[in-house]
DNA sequence: CCAGTTACGCTACGACCCGTAGCGAAAGCT
DNA sequence: AGCTTTCGCTACGGGTCGTAGCGTAACTGG
């Protein structure tokens, strides 16, 4: 059972060794390949050709298309970062910003949810998802609001547990605003649309933080 | 129901009729397919065999997997409604949980967002989806607002083209949300997270209807 | 009632992709 | 050296695709 990438405490010490460059050509085959073709168009040997590998070195890497996409497209998130930028709407306003120049691109579009797709009956694929990709968006909500509180913008801790509520709902409310603007109705995400988003957001927790009525 | 087949201008007076029954076994059989199978094992002989009716039969009425999907999976938002429950508050939360059930179901999850991802390397597919599925959603949102202007609750057209972006931008962050809560988190909606969601989402848009600070 | 027209079920077909097995050669380690 | 693992290549059975062809069924207008 191939987990992708090997972890490193079993690899193994002898024979030889698996070629790093082969799996950069692999990862970038397969976008090359999703943007040129799509999800269901794709296909293994395609990308074995186009990466210059053999389609069984492939097969020895990756169990399937879910596994290698979910890697290939997961790697564009390591551009994601969070410039401090002074308040907390700025720094919404500059994440949204990045996740939507992402999730603008054809690669991302058409492989991201296509595996999503399958992870609804995949455990271990929307696992692999979770890690690579779901939770380093989630990292970024944690952090900016861990500095909007270090700034007053936000009330520090008050219960652990309705604490990790909110982060779970703004995380689900930006998020999917994003890819709902953009995979859904694709349409293209604006500054206005940003500017207006960030203003309904933090009007909503600001209140949403006194006690309800 | 959206036939997706010929306008009724074209509809041919002479011949045989097409079978309405073998529509409606079709649709249930992709249905039914897709539960068991999710969307990349989903076959088109299959569906055939499921509904009783010749794989010919199928080509003949859909041009392939993407359309026969949309159209199984389309069916099962014509039970969206939006009730008045006496406030915006109570109309959110009650068609946020219409959605949340409806996606809840795991044709809605594996089939809506394959074809979605589809759709991002063909027009027609979209502009498919768009008026058989996002379009209907959209409707509720427009008259949940049109309901809460008549109650006072939100203050009536100011400006044609503001209104718009501010329908649109509801549009994306209800559905967005929902959508990312049950497809990417794969969470469950709970009455809680409706309660704290559409209690953020109030909040904000009250606050934004004033001039911006 | 009978021709005309269209839909249907069935079979068969070439084309494509899948995922795996087997082989010899290459590249590392001890 | 000898051992181990990876690599490229070829070949294969199995499955799905989408279409063509044929005879039959259903409905319509004369």
């Amino acid at each position: 059972m191939v987990t992708g990438m090997q972890s490193r405490t079993s690899a193994p010490r002898t024979g030889r060794p698996r070629s790093a460059a082969a799996d950069a050509a692999i990862l970038a085959a397969t976008r090359a390949a999703l943007v040129e073709l799509g999800w269901s168009k794709l296909t293994l040997g395609d990308v074995a050709t186009r990466a210059g590998v053999a389609k069984t070195t492939l097969y020895r890497r990756w169990a399937g298309k879910n596994e290698l996409v979910v890697d290939a497209v997961a790697a564009l998130f390591d551009e994601l970062e969070l410039p401090d930028r002074g308040s907390l709407a700025a720094d919404i306003e500059g994440v949204v910003l990045q996740f939507a120049a992402i999730l603008a691109r054809p690669e991302a579009k058409s492989g991201l949810m296509a595996v999503l797709a399958e992870s609804t009956r995949d455990d271990a694929l929307r696992e692999r998802i979770r890690a690579s990709v779901v939770d380093r968006q989630k990292r970024l909500v944690l952090e900016g609001r861990r500095r909007a509180q270090v700034r007053g913008e936000l009330p520090p801790e008050s219960d652990p547990s309705t604490a990790a509520r909110t982060v779970d709902l703004i995380f689900d409310m930006v998020a999917g605003a994003v890819v709902h603007r953009t995979l859904v109705c694709a349409e293209p995400v604006t500054p206005t649309w940003v500017h207006d988003f960030t203003r309904v957001l933090l009007l909503g927790l600001s209140g949403a933080a006194t006690p309800e009525s």
